[in-house]
RNA sequence: GGUUCCGUAGCUCAGCUGGAUAGAGCAACAGCCUUCUAAGCUGUGGGUCGCGCGUUCGAAUCGCGCCGGAAUCACCA
């Protein structure tokens, strides 16, 4: 039970007592007090004036000491204009944080009983990746772990853009002039180098736009499965897999599921028909097929062309379809950029006229694009931020920082080498994930991404701080569990607000999956950090003479220590015990 | 033009299911390492929360209207 609720309990029993009247607990306003007040919580006692037909201040007041008098945890209150402020003992706060620190499967939700598929990263194979994919699969594979975190089951999935008119360029520039170049001859990762591939086709595109034809012509060749063509595209795909791989491996990205749009770009006819048959789309005389949006503020939509091919997302219906069959989705979440706000609308509404009951459990996490100082990443110009690139780029910092600040003696280099991707790829990570999925974000290479203030390597040296005293009393052979939390124990203010913190971690998750956000994670793993090194600042917790509250001291930053791992383990990043 | 999203300190962002005097970080300036890791801590300066009207005891937060910006509205994916 939160202390919020219980305070909530007690204030209706209070408000039961005083004024014959019962409240919904949800009516209530309970709050945390603000600093520059006495108090652990704070009623809000406007919305009781009705109930009490009395002033504020006196409904406060009087609801103040009947808590005050009938709740032994209750140990003082203060009434600042509407604001009643109530004030927890120490003996509460301590059983309170004993309850929390025994409790092992802390911070994990409930089940919910549902399955959720989330889809995300679903490159196209014609390019390697870049930071705009780095915040899409960053995003996708930490809303996963947030909505696992949150009681759900989660199925992680991919759908791979590996057909198709962009991939037949890459294949024919290589065809043309890469002299069978390899990625295996070049040294080049194989992403990169089909990437080089695609770049050559637009000069060559620019210097004969006939060559648009041919391209063509080889997109025919391959759906009619020239074995030729087929086994090109399957060479540079494998190519380009195995490039993705590292990549993904770097950032940490797994899948449970991977889907092929080669093998998928065909689904969804048979609810085209479906759709004809029950009048929810019209043919045309051409032979195309249409959805008329225009009752709901939309256009018309085509779904089939008049050739008789499919379009994208006449195969997003049919995948949808199939995958809430075939694993009984209850819903299912897709990480897509903004940009696609309108497909997703779209894809919602003609699977809502179908007539399938769970369209509404279609949830486009829809997130602004990363963008430099100069605008949007262009291709063209160069200025595209390479995934790659980055993550060694933030290796290199954070090595020469941890070499600066001379902390790893005793580390072997494999140790350090470790240290250094976990520090430089925190930093990344934390530097995107912290900031408002719907909002676009800014990213200016010519300035480092910071290792002070709010960012991943403050709560990783967090961290490493509290791992370094628990080292301390383990080399001094002081032991301590949960049950060293006795009631007697008197924990300071500064401890009662990190036991707070703590407290409200579970909230913290439930918030981030209803708002499918990680950012309200990384915003709590940095307040719960800074209260930390506040605390640490001015409280020597190994210096403590009496033995009960050196012991509940270490378990609380224990406790501390394990939230910050699981809290920034729902964004993927680890947290080192030196650095 | 239609639809959706965004506008908070010089910069990057929190806060938005209405609550007290709007918070952090960076940058600037001034301090703190014989004492558990200074990637830290403390302090100073910095704001018409885009503008206006409305609802309310109370609005950065909700509603409406403007202004500014972005995305999108393909027989592309």
């Amino acid at each position: 039970m939160t202390a919020e609720i219980f305070i909530a309990e007690k204030v209706i029993e209070a408000i039961g007592n005083l004024y014959g009247a019962g409240v919904e607990a949800s009516a209530l306003q309970v709050q945390a007090t603000r600093k520059e007040f006495e108090g652990d919580f704070t009623l809000v006692t406007f919305p009781l004036l009705r109930l009490s037909r009395t002033s504020p201040e006196a409904t406060g007041t009087a609801i103040g000491d009947w808590l005050k008098a009938n709740v032994p945890e209750i140990s003082g209150f203060n009434v600042a204009k509407g604001f009643l402020n109530i004030s927890l003992s120490t003996v509460f706060w301590a059983g309170y944080f004993r309850e929390i620190a025994s409790d092992s499967s802390f911070g994990r939700l409930p089940s919910t009983g549902k399955v959720i598929m989330v889809e995300f990263s679903s490159p196209n194979t014609n390019k390697p990746l870049h930071l705009g994919h780095v915040r899409n699969n960053l995003l996708g594979a930490s809303v996963s772990n947030l909505l696992e975190a949150a009681g759900n089951e989660v199925i992680k999935t991919t759908l791979v853009n590996d057909r198709g008119v962009h991939i037949c360029k890459s294949m024919y520039a290589w065809q043309k002039s890469f002299n069978g170049a390899t990625p295996e001859s070049t040294g080049k990762k194989g992403d990169h180098l089909v990437g080089d591939c695609y770049v050559r086709f637009a000069q060559m595109e620019k210097e004969d736009p006939s060559v648009l034809d041919e391209v063509h012509a080889m997109l025919v060749k391959w759906e009619a499965g020239d074995p030729q063509v087929r086994a090109l595209w399957k060479m540079m795909n494998g190519w380009v897999f195995a490039g993705f791989e590292e990549t993904y491996k770097a950032l940490g990205i797994t899948f449970d599921k991977v889907y092929y749009e080669s093998e998928t770009y065909l689904l969804g006819k048979e609810l085209v028909r479906k759709g004809l048959d029950t009048g929810v789309f019209e043919r045309e005389a051409d032979g195309s097929v249409w959805c008329d949006l225009t009752a709901d503020g939309l256009d018309r939509k085509l779904l089939i062309r008049s050739d008789g091919t499919s379009v994208y997302i006449t195969q997003d219906l049919g995948t949808a379809e199939r995958r809430f069959s075939e694993y009984s989705l209850d819903s299912h979440v897709y990480v897509v950029g903004d940009e696609q706000n309108y497909h997703f609308q779209v894809l919602k509404l003609i699977l809502g006229r179908l007539g399938f009951g769970w369209a509404d459990q279609i949830h486009h996490l829809s997130y602004g694009m990363v963008e430099l100082p100069e605008g949007k990443m262009k291709s063209r110009e160069g200025t595209v931020v390479d995934a790659d690139d980055l993550i060694v780029k933030m290796y290199e910092e954070a090595k020469a920082t941890s070499e600066e600040s001379g902390k790893l003696e005793g580390l072997s280099e494999e140790e350090k080498d470790k240290l250094y991707g976990m520090i430089g790829l925190g930093a990344l990570k934390y530097f995107i994930l912290k900031v408002d999925p719907r909002k676009k974000m800014l990213f200016d290479p010519k300035e480092s991404i910071d290792f002070n203030g709010n960012t991943g390597p403050f709560i990783q040296y967090t961290h490493a701080r509290i791992c370094s005293i628990l080292r301390k009393a383990e080399e001094q052979g002081i032991s301590f569990i949960p049950a060293d939390i006795t009631p007697g124990v008197r924990f300071s203010a500064r401890e009662i607000r990190l036991i707070k913190l703590i407290g409200s971690y579970p909230q913290k998750i439930a918030e981030g999956a209803v708002a499918f956000s990680p950012a309200v994670l990384a915003n709590y793993s940095f307040d719960l950090a800074k209260e930390f090194n506040q605390y640490y600042h001015d409280t020597p917790v190994l210096r403590e003479e009496d033995s009960s509250l050196l012991k509940a001291r270490l378990v609380l930053i224990s406790i501390l220590a394990s939230v910050l791992e699981k809290s920034m383990g729902i964004l993927g990043i680890g947290l080192p015990d030196r650095m």
